[in-house]
DNA sequence: CGTGACATTGACTAGTATCAACCAAAGTGG
DNA sequence: CCACTTTGGTTGATACTAGTCAATGTCACG
């Protein structure tokens, strides 16, 4: 069915030896596989992807896109978590979003990366120069469309990002972020509220959450103090959150009325 | 100025094609024409996407495109402008972002319209039901490749956006707006400061300003009077401003330090 | 067991929202 | 043509949310 043996005669590019793998096998155990824009591509296909691909791993920290640089490379997460960011002069930051496996990085970028990327742990991605996407898109037109579709959803989020940032209360921010990490999580049927006691895990520190959702991190605390108070959600660690009454948690992120 | 520039280069050489000639004429004096997915198209091509457009005028308020109704169509603006916005229950409102001639809309939707979209003055738009949207891309996929281009510059706006109503001050959000908004009547070369009296002419209410910029109208008009008495700015009337000292907005737009 | 990083809590402040008065321009109708 | 109303904007007084500064708490780690 895969054309394997043709795609590993082919001469790999530099970047890591994964010695005695094929494309496809070495894919297989990519946790992007089967999501994002590897989702949308046949075995053989997801090996010239391979071929065009350089593979990295980077340490928790490192900071491997940054805002005002020239943009050489487009990414694909294999694991780990990656958060976004734009940053003032004066040291405010806002992040505008985090990429987990399968997250393809470079949509926002113009010949100047407009935004920076740091790992939030330690992360394997693929790395494309210019001239592989160039090709990959000349080759299998269906990236394109895929792309089309992984940049409207992102305009979907960033739409719903704005409402948060410019017109939600402390509150009301930490109840939407609670409620869309969950779905993020459970990938539960849309729409639907996350079942009760649904445990939480949040990779993310006090800071992040704060840089996220435009407060700082005593009002975050506070906010998630209050919720705990009023019995809506349960803090078992600093890194886990129980949702308790996700339907009024929803209440309070949607401003019903 | 788009992102992929150097993979996109939809520039042709303008040909007349005589079957299409009711057609091109018609788009000829249409002001999307020469802007956004009309431009990335040939004479012949534009014909095709006008015998699939359904063309409307419609009256300064009215809102086209209401969120969370089935999302039926997609709208190319000809001439007006129209905001876009997401509403809370309680009538919080956040303006998304502005449509001009040669917008294109719908790049957010999924099945139901993630958010509403007002007309702010007589517009007239090309409409696209879903069926023709998809054979339209079927006979030409370079619409894609240029939506994606689009979605991509909407992409680094909404990021710029998302930092403004995080993270900054009202001042500094008045700044960057005249600033950027300076820009877009302008179309300047990227990255240079309008020159200093520059007039600028807001099509804007202070509602709309404040929905855009997550202030009220009162911090608004605080603001722009905080300009006017440190002599950066002069508003001659309500929907004028003239810029006096670009660098020094600028510098509190990115807060310089 | 001490140290440092991160989180929580408290006291106080600042910036923006809210409420309200006032103003100017643009209708509207007698 | 001129009062009267309406609409949108500005300005002032006050309230309140979230930010700032500081002390305390918690946990992981050497």
């Amino acid at each position: 069915m895969t054309s394997l043996n043709k795609i590993t005669d082919f001469r790999r590019p530099v970047a890591i030896n994964l010695a005695n793998r094929t494309a496809a096998s070495a894919c297989d155990d990519c946790g992007a596989r089967r999501h994002g824009l590897c989702d949308a591509l046949s075995d053989d296909e997801v090996g010239f992807l391979f071929r065009a691909a350089q593979r990295q791993t980077l340490p928790a920290g490192t900071v491997f896109i940054e805002e005002g640089e020239p943009a050489a490379y487009f990414y694909n997460v294999n694991s780990g978590n990656v958060r976004l960011f734009k940053s003032l002069p004066d040291g405010r930051r806002q992040i505008t979003g985090f990429a987990g496996p399968g997250h393809f990085l470079g949509l926002a970028a113009t010949e100047k990366n407009v935004f920076s990327a740091e790992t939030m742990e330690p992360v394997r991605l693929c790395r494309f120069s210019r001239a592989a996407m160039l090709s990959m898109f000349a080759e299998y037109p269906i990236l394109e469309r895929k792309l089309l579709d992984v940049a409207m959803h992102e305009l979907v989020i960033s739409q719903q990002q704005m409402l948060l940032l410019g017109r939600k209360t402390a509150i009301e921010r930490i109840a939407s972020f609670l409620l869309s990490w969950a779905e993020r999580q459970d990938v539960c049927a849309s729409g639907a509220l996350p079942k009760p006691h649904s445990s939480l895990t949040l990779p993310l520190s006090r800071t992040d959450l704060a840089d996220y959702l435009g407060l700082t991190i005593e009002t975050v605390s506070r906010s998630l103090s209050n919720l705990k108070r009023e019995g809506l959600i349960e803090i078992p660690n600093i890194h886990e959150v129980v949702l308790l009454r996700p339907q009024a948690l929803s209440d309070i992120a949607e401003a019903a009325v």
